[in-house]
DNA sequence: CTATATCGTAACCACTATTATTACAAATTC
DNA sequence: GAATTTGTAATAATAGTGGTTACGATATAG
């Protein structure tokens, strides 16, 4: 169970509040076409209320909702959102700084990936929640 | 003690043997630079003699060494010789099938994040070890 | 005002990925 | 044959992650 889901989670999350837009989703609906316990979704939601990307209510008719239109969300945004670790990291413990690599790595590796962190982020700006629907709805009318 | 620093010291190993090409390097040595056990070097060092990119011997005058010139090993061959797993993960449990978001969103998904790490590993395939011993040498000389 | 529904979040558990460490067989050289 | 080194298995320690329970805060209906 240790593999980071959250970036699929929220993006179906965000997908079934761009498909829903009448009425606020109440996170125990969410849950069930994401299949999984309401406090996780409450949780993703909660990272992207705080990203400004959704609001949510409280009380008896409460629920949330997209907070933007489904073209102005991109998945950077929600990559953003939701996943602030690193794939790769760099040495636990700090290199030996009297072997000339060891004392010069740490600073080149970080830039290689944070090079390789921004091409990949630049693909997910490429996309928008809106395409996203319109993909499901492609495939929907494939059937 | 979680985060994946393997490509990290794969980088850094590979690196020590591109700047001590007349002899072998014990594992013992190479840990002393990157500051951790051996058998965690020697592991490593496993998954890149699998890949092709350094040989190692047995015995007595035992150790590694590059199998290839440093300008021939990308950065994308040592991640792809120590980083099989995915950063970003789908669902854990399968989305409802019965909602027509969680239906289709998995291979949605799969399509984008694929595009997504496709971008990072062509900007690492842009790299090779020769430019990261040029990296370090001007590091050392801007002291 | 009270009851009900919902969010927000803390606390805890189970599971997994990862690194560190010990141990030892296999191989190589002297 | 002794010494050294790799290769790898086994184990422990740590931390990230999602699932679950619990409960206070908040909003609406009546």
């Amino acid at each position: 169970m240790a593999r980071n889901c959250r970036f699929a989670v929220a993006v179906h999350i965000i997908t079934v509040l761009a498909t829903h837009r009448d009425t606020p989703a109440t996170s125990d609906w969410i849950a069930g076409s994401v299949n999984t316990n309401p406090v996780v979704v409450r949780r993703i939601l909660s990272a992207l209320a705080k990203a400004g990307l959704v609001q949510s209510q409280r009380g008896i008719a409460g629920g949330s909702a997209l907070a933007k239109e489904p073209g102005a969300i991109s998945l950077l945004d929600i990559y953003r959102a939701v996943d602030e670790q690193e794939a790769q990291a760099m040495h636990h413990q700090p290199p030996n700084p009297n072997c000339p690599v060891g004392a010069h790595i740490v600073p080149v590796l970080t830039e290689i990936l944070r090079c390789a962190e921004d091409a990949k982020q630049q693909e997910l700006a490429k996309r928008n929640v809106g395409d996203v629907v319109a993909a499901i709805r492609h495939r929907i009318a494939a059937e």
